[in-house]
DNA sequence: GAGTGGTCTAGACCACCAA
DNA sequence: TGGTGGTCTAGACCACTCT
C-alpha cells in the first residue's frame, strides 16, 4: 500500500461517512502535509485519485471541494407511442438548434442510414441546456429523400436554423405526414471519458464521464429515417426508458 | 498553456493520427524528458492526462501502451416481447449467480419495490463474464410474495444458488406462470467513475467509467415484481435497446 | 496580504518485465 | 541486467480567491 493511496483511502472514508459533506472543503494541502508528514506532491497524488473518481474538485484559492451529487438531471423517456418519447425529450430542458445544413454523409453516418457514402443529408446540431451549462450535444442526420418529402409536404426546410420547421415533439409527426412514419428506434448507450473539446464546451469537471447514445430510427419497411448521436455530461444527464413487455 | 498539457496535446494528436497505433507504446518517459527538456514529473503529468482520458495504459517494465478500442462488448437488447429481451441478455456472455439469499430490503430497494423497509426479499448477485474478466455485476431483488408465488407454483427457490430455478431466459416466464406476469420495465441508465472496489473486482483500467442501469419491472396492475441494479465496465459493455413506435 | 491549489525541478529509490 | 514506469522528497515560483 502506497502512502498516497493510504491518504486517499482515509479521505474517501471521511467523505463517505459525512465528515466532509458535499460543498465543504477537505483540509488544505499544507495541512495534510504536516498531518501525514509527507511531501506536498504525495498529498496531491492522493487528491488526484479522489478527483479522478469524481469525489472532489480542487479549486485554486478556495480549497478541495467535495462534489455535490447534482440532483438536476436531464432524463428522457423512450416509450411507445412515439409522441410520448418526443414530448419527454423536449420537456426535460431547453433545446436549441445551433447548426443545421446540407452536407455529405461520411462513412459512419452513411452506414447507419443505409445510404452510400457522400450522399446528401441534413445535418443538425442541438444543444440541450439544463440548469447551468450544456448538458448534452446532439447531432442528427436525416437522409435526403426524407428531408425532401417533408419539404414537398409543405412543412419547411429541416436545414433552416432560424425557422426550424419542427420542434422535438413533432419531427416524427412531420415524417409521418410525409409518408415515412417512424416505426422502430434502436439505441446503443455507452460511456467513456470526454475528450478535451467536449470537456470544454460542456464544462465537464474532471472525473466525470460522458454518456453516448447512438440512435437509428426506421420506418416499417426497415429503411432508416434519421440517426442521432448524443453526447451528454455524466453528472447532468441520464437516460430513462420505459418499455412495455408484451406476451 | 502549461508544459505538460502541451506535451499531452502532442501525444494525443500523434495517437489520433495513427503515429502510435493501438497496442504500440509511446516513447519512454526518459525519452520524452530529453525530447522536451523537462523534468520527469512533467512528462508523467502529461501521460497522466492521457491515462485519465482512457487513451493509454502505462505498464511497468513495458512502456506506455496505447489502448486498443476493445471490440468485445456485452450488449443486451430491450425488446418487446419480453422473451426476446431475456434471450439476448443471456446470449451475450456467461452469466453466473454468485450469491442468492433472503435478506431485508433497505430503504432504497424498498422504495423501488413499493414495499416497506425491512421487508423480506430475495437478493441475488450475478456476474456477467465476457472475454476476460467480469464485464457486469448485477444485483437483483425480488419481493417476498413474488418469490413465494414461484415456489408455491413448484418452480423452486430463487434464493438457491446451487440449483437456480431460472436462467435469464425464463425468470419472467416463471413470474408469469405464478400469476404475476411482468408487463412493463423502466430503466434508468447513468454513468460515473468506478469506486476502488468496482475497479478491483471488474479489473477496470484507469480512465474507464462504469455504466449503471437501474431497472424496475412491474406487472399490469403497477406492482413491482423485481428491481435490478447493474454496474458494467464501460470498456466492455453497452446497452442496446430496440423499441417499436406505435401510432 | 494571506492562504489556497497548480506547475515544475533534480534527484533518489523501488517494482516490474523482457531478453 | 538494463530499461520501463511508480513513488516520494524538498523546495521553488506562479495563479487564483477571499478579506
Amino acid at each position: 500500500m502506497t502512502k498516497y493511496s493510504r491518504i486517499a483511502d482515509d479521505l474517501r472514508e471521511a467523505i463517505m461517512t459525512g465528515e466532509y459533506p458535499p460543498g465543504s472543503t477537505l483540509p488544505s494541502i499544507p495541512d495534510l502535509v504536516t498531518r501525514y508528514d509527507v511531501a506536498r506532491d504525495t498529498v496531491r497524488d492522493a487528491i488526484g485519485l479522489l478527483t479522478n473518481e469524481g469525489l472532489v474538485t480542487p479549486k485554486r484559492g478556495i480549497g478541495t471541494v467535495v462534489r455535490a451529487i447534482d440532483p438536476v438531471m436531464l432524463s428522457y423517456s423512450v416509450r411507445a407511442p412515439a409522441q410520448t418519447w418526443q414530448a419527454q425529450t423536449a420537456g426535460a430542458g431547453r433545446d436549441d438548434v445551433v447548426q443545421a445544413e446540407w452536407t455529405n454523409a461520411d462513412a459512419e453516418v452513411a452506414g447507419r442510414l443505409a445510404i452510400s457514402t457522400g450522399s446528401r443529408v441534413v445535418h443538425r446540431v442541438r444543444h440541450f441546456t439544463k440548469g447551468h451549462g450544456i448538458a448534452q450535444i446532439s447531432e442528427q442526420w436525416v437522409p435526403e429523400h426524407i428531408a425532401e418529402a417533408i419539404q414537398a409536404n409543405g412543412d419547411g426546410d429541416l436545414a433552416n436554423v432560424a425557422r426550424r420547421p419542427d420542434t422535438d415533439r413533432n419531427l416524427f409527426e412531420l415524417m409521418s405526414s410525409a409518408g415515412h412514419a417512424p416505426a422502430e428506434t434502436t439505441e446503443i448507450i455507452s460511456t467513456r471519458m470526454p475528450d478535451p473539446t467536449e470537456r470544454d464546451t460542456m464544462e465537464i469537471p474532471p472525473g466525470v464521464p460522458v454518456l453516448i447514445t447512438h440512435r437509428v430510427t426506421r420506418e416499417a419497411n426497415g429503411q432508416p429515417v434519421e440517426t442521432t448521436t448524443a453526447i451528454g455530461a455524466g453528472d447532468r444527464m441520464s437516460a430513462q426508458l420505459t418499455v412495455p413487455l408484451m406476451y
